[in-house]
DNA sequence: CCGTGTGAACGCTTTCACAGCG
DNA sequence: CGCTGTGAAAGCGTTCACACGG
């Protein structure tokens, strides 16, 4: 348990959800020519508690040094490492609407190990389109190919979400990115994240809302008192 | 404490980020002429466990029938008042570009709530244009306005995002979504929520990384028993 | 009877505080 | 001495199981 990567298994969700940003605030380090650094420091930069930090890389193993910090390269690796960015990862997006169209050319993907492999949609009116520099294919074109550990991205309506994953699924994806604004249903051992655009504004609303009652003490200021 | 809107204040962060997908679920429901429903039956639409929902429903109070379930009709309606949305929300996006595009086009915001209403950019070239109905402007019109609890969107690139949330704060806005790939630091009350797609790609990453190293038992097979 | 509402148990996450090592 | 790494404690969130009421 002492330098080894051991804790191969154990690493929980909340900390691997923090890796990225992380791996951005070494990156940002590493540009300006910081070598060395400490939880404290490299907290700030990441925006959470350097206890919540050390907790975290204590995970991956000991790759920092007492009574000076952390190598920004060596961490910088470990954890590029920790979360398979060594090679990059193809990506298939399905749905070229608005949001298959932005995601297409957005140049934050391809910076950081991610390839936009495959655009799809089902429309023969858009396959064969280039979008991005890539030839939009159709759903069957890309079911042919073999998905090495390919990523799929789902930008489709929420009708045809659930068709679309049941696709990829059967192909053999077992990571999706979902924009459609629906729940998916899949097997065990497939990963699904959602990003939903509207449940985040709706819950920005919610504080917006109680801001604002905080700030009018019109119906009821109810105050805190106890529990 | 039995039918009043009693827990105001302490319903938990997990839960209110829960309720936008039971509003939809509840939208699909009512849709289809439902007027009545289980716990059992929402939680499964809404793709969570029933006591799960259950205990999030009675942080807005008792709207449920013993014996019989919710009516889809009045739960709906508890949830968008507690969400605040009653009325509709404004919004303005800063950054035109890929993404601020697609986002300025996207029907899901306008469908529940939410109304784009200004589209923001610094570039001298871009204001002035016209994208999907509305007229971009710079960030000196928009402070220009009484932002009555609008919400920013930030959708410039991660140089630019610190900038835009100090000036959006100093507007008075305390609601930002940011899909700058960078952590933006705001003062106490102002709430954020990211959406970074690299992370969400990178998270993936992880997962699809050990499903491999679990169908390739090259350093140690240790299989998972049964449930 | 049936399904809601909820205390209580459980498990995960964060924070604290300090031992241990360079 | 300074900072990491980590047990222990505190805080949240989820699940369980059942009392309660229509």
């Amino acid at each position: 348990m002492t330098a080894a990567p051991a804790a191969r298994r154990g690493i929980p969700g909340a900390t691997v959800a923090r890796l990225p940003v992380y791996l951005r605030a070494l990156a940002g380090l590493a540009a300006k020519g910081v070598d060395t650094v400490s939880s404290e420091e490299l907290a700030e930069s990441a925006g959470v508690r350097s206890a919540k930090l050390r907790k975290d890389l204590s995970y991956l193993g000991s790759y920092g040094v007492r009574g000076v910090g952390y190598d920004v390269v060596r961490l910088r690796e470990e954890i590029a490492r920790e979360l398979g960015l060594q090679h990059d990862w193809s990506v298939a997006i399905i749905g070229m609407g608005n949001l298959g169209h932005a995601l297409a050319a957005y140049s934050g993907f391809a910076t950081r190990g991610f390839r936009v492999t495959w655009l799809v949609d089902e429309d023969p009116a858009i396959v064969g389109q280039t979008i991005a520099g890539l030839t939009v294919i159709s759903f069957d074109e890309l079911a042919a190919e073999p998905p090495g550990g390919l990523i799929g991205v789902i930008a489709t309506p929420p009708t045809a979400a659930q068709a679309v994953a049941d696709r990829l699924v059967t192909m053999g994806v077992h990571s999706i990115l979902n924009f459609a604004p629906c729940v998916l249903n899949v097997p065990e051992g497939v990963e699904i994240r959602k990003v939903d655009l509207a449940t985040e504004l709706q819950i920005l609303a919610f504080h917006e809302q109680h801001a604002r009652e905080d700030a009018d003490p019109i119906d009821g200021g109810l105050q805190e008192a106890t529990s």
